[in-house]
DNA sequence: CAATTTTGATAGTATTACTATTATATTTGT
DNA sequence: ACAAATATAATAGTAATACTATCAAAATTG
């Protein structure tokens, strides 16, 4: 469907020096995602990055200000994908409710199909997200990073789902609400699932959280 | 309705040396609640804590084990608080419905009713619950800490949401999770609503919160 | 192949997140 | 009231974090 060079390329306000314009910088968007899955947001250095991809400190951050710049560049990439696969997933698709349907099906899909070659590992990128998104807005920098556009690329996949939602209900109240909603109770939904599983029913797996959104929003819509 | 000497206790597990025990530490828990909402929990330091207090950090750290204690704290404080008025705004209420909107309605207060003289202001408190609560979670520890029991107060309030859910619809197949994502989206959505408002639609202001949660919540178990 | 750019190596600073020690208050039991 | 126990303050110290700066070496490019 797309060529081999496919590339995803987020705003130059997300990187000092865009990691895709050399092989280092790839290793450390790369090495970077792989290390953030395995220890964490709060325990990821980029000395601990620069010792295991074998460059300095001083290297990364001629790419990158700080670790919540970076995890804003992958934020934004994942969103910048998400968006093609949600546009792919209801193009030609006339009935608004199969265009949610679709919608959910992407959203809850763990390691989405591969589109070219992407230079990040989907399921590594969805992982992180899922674990780690809450932090790139719930900090005392959000107005700021917010004018300087870091989650345009968030907002634009909200007001996707959120004109499928009208679609479906051009008289519903909220659907910038909901189409968040939905989102946001898919990555977390799925964590407690794994952690806290008081907190949920049984929706670490896919089938059972597709079937509570696709509910709760087509419900909502009613 | 309750007597003036009323107390919020939490499990022993959330700190060293309990704070009510001393003016010292109710003066820790103050303070730190409000030097919290004010610069953020990223920014937040028992340093910062100790001057603003005048006392040392040895001293905090005879207290709690160290920040994310501190926040949990917190966190178990709200939910032991929260699950009295809870309780109290569903007691003597026959009709379900009836018993969703008031939890509703207790969810979405900012400032909620003060029951004898509470330690911390609950005001505060649920600002900085609103904006940091997420943290307590999403972080390597998790399993751990859920161990530990740090998340009991917390799932107590969900399943009572969930049984609340439940006696609408017996045959609702998700009420945890819709219980949850009830108190997440009430969090977030007011978030967005004052610092992303394309993510939401004007849920910043309480009665459209409710609106849209007791819309959602009374659907879905339709 | 010279000029430019990028990277590596090294050093250094302020802050964070603690731990340890000891002296001085404060509280408690009798 | 006073000794004993406990809590707090003052101070010092460590390893790690989150950077910034400098300069030489390597790689790229024109």
């Amino acid at each position: 469907m797309f060529k081999d060079n496919f590339r995803i390329e987020v705003n130059s306000s997300l990187f000092i020096k865009n990691p895709t314009s050399s092989k280092l910088g790839e290793s450390i968007v790369k090495e970077g995602l792989s290390l953030l899955e395995n220890i964490g947001y709060e325990d990821f250095t980029f000395k601990k990055l620069a010792i295991s991809i074998q460059t300095t400190e001083s290297t990364l951050y001629r790419y990158f200000e700080n670790k919540h710049q970076f995890l804003m560049y992958l934020f934004n990439y994942y969103w910048t994908w998400m968006e093609v696969n949600f546009t792919m997933a209801i193009t030609n698709i006339s009935d608004p409710k199969e265009q949610l349907k679709r919608i959910i099906g992407v959203l809850v899909t763990q390691a989405p199909q591969k589109i070219g070659s992407l230079l990040l590992d989907e399921f590594l990128l969805k992982q992180v997200i899922t674990n780690e998104s809450s932090k790139t807005f719930l900090n005392k920098k959000v107005d700021e990073e917010n004018k300087a556009g870091y989650y345009l690329t968030f907002k634009r996949n909200v007001c996707l789902i959120s004109e499928v939602l009208l679609k479906m209900n051009p008289n519903y109240l909220y659907p910038n609400a909901l189409a968040a909603t939905l989102i946001e109770a898919s990555f977390h939904q799925r964590y407690f699932g794994l952690h806290l599983p008081r907190l949920t029913n049984e929706l670490h797996i896919t089938s059972n959280l597709e079937d509570f959104l696709l509910h709760l929003s087509i419900n909502a819509l009613i």
